[in-house]
DNA sequence: TTAAAAATTTTGAATCAATCAAAATTATTT
DNA sequence: AAATAATTTTGATTGATTCAAAATTTTTAA
């Protein structure tokens, strides 16, 4: 976020509220964070807010194109504030940890070997494989590890 | 499927059910459809079968390796029979139609740019547009267009 | 600065895919 | 054919997400 939180809002025609305003900051602080994890650390912040407001907020910010969501398999929704670079992620199989990963900016990743006539505006890209930290532990076969 | 169904279930230890051989069926023949759709076409042929046994059968088939799974964002689970060739897709925004691609099978579709240290075993790539039949039905905005 | 209008938030219920659990059935092994 | 193991059925449950309506806040316009 080069830009204010204030003013992406404003060009955005969207309200400038208290929620939003701490959702955008969590997200920042906390990338690749789901509903619920946003909620805590808004919540924390302001008691008041709801579960509701940072779904609708994440949607509306979503559709704005502030706020990018990414859905691996096997989880609940991810977002970012990072947007607009097309950069691609590695999932951990084991624990589930999230990292960026800057595209390759080649025609392979961006166009299908066979475009079925689509007009096609985005290339996702998901690595999956094993982190550092769970591949030392072995024990944490399929299991969550807490290190990661 | 090369092989026939009843050997692949052996090969995998598996046994040969009235209900996992309907399913291996339907899904040959409707690649990429969920757990909904394969019901009914099962349920179409046994009366009997139960939508649990769906699940239980096509978890056990995914862990097989005998079935893929894909999850577009947006959609219940996908699954195909075509599987070990690495291949991606294609989903309309539209639509939500799901097409193959065939892999680029180049360095930068299989190798992220940044690995952190991850071992990784899978690139999975998700083009993202509209299909054909989406980009004449301009009255479709956002909706499902029953042509596709 | 205020009243009206519009947008957002809260609250509580509802959906829906997917899973869990236990009893009943079927397939495989002996 | 009996015993054992695997699968299926049935019914309940979870969990992420959405829906809906009343209450509150923000924005707009007077
Ligand atoms: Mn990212
Ligand atoms: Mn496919
Ligand atoms: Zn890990
Ligand atoms: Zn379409």
């Amino acid at each position: 976020m080069k830009i204010a939180p204030e003013e992406l809002l404003r060009q955005h025609n969207l309200s400038l509220t208290a929620v939003r305003l701490a959702l955008l900051e969590a997200l920042h602080a906390n990338p690749h964070s789901d509903a619920a994890r946003i909620f805590d650390v808004v919540h924390n912040k302001i008691a008041a807010a709801s579960k509701q407001a940072i779904y609708n907020n994440l949607n509306t910010l979503v559709e704005c194109g502030i706020v990018r969501e990414i859905k691996p398999k096997g989880q609940a929704s991810l977002y970012e504030t990072r947007t607009g670079d097309n950069h691609h992620h590695i999932v951990c199989r084991s624990c589930a940890g999230v990292f960026d990963t800057d595209c390759h900016d080649c025609a392979p990743c961006l166009t299908p070997k066979d475009s079925h006539g689509f007009v096609i505006d985005e290339a996702e890209v998901i690595f999956w494989g094993v982190c550092p930290s769970c591949q030392n532990n072995h024990n944490s076969k399929g299991k969550n590890n807490a290190e990661c």
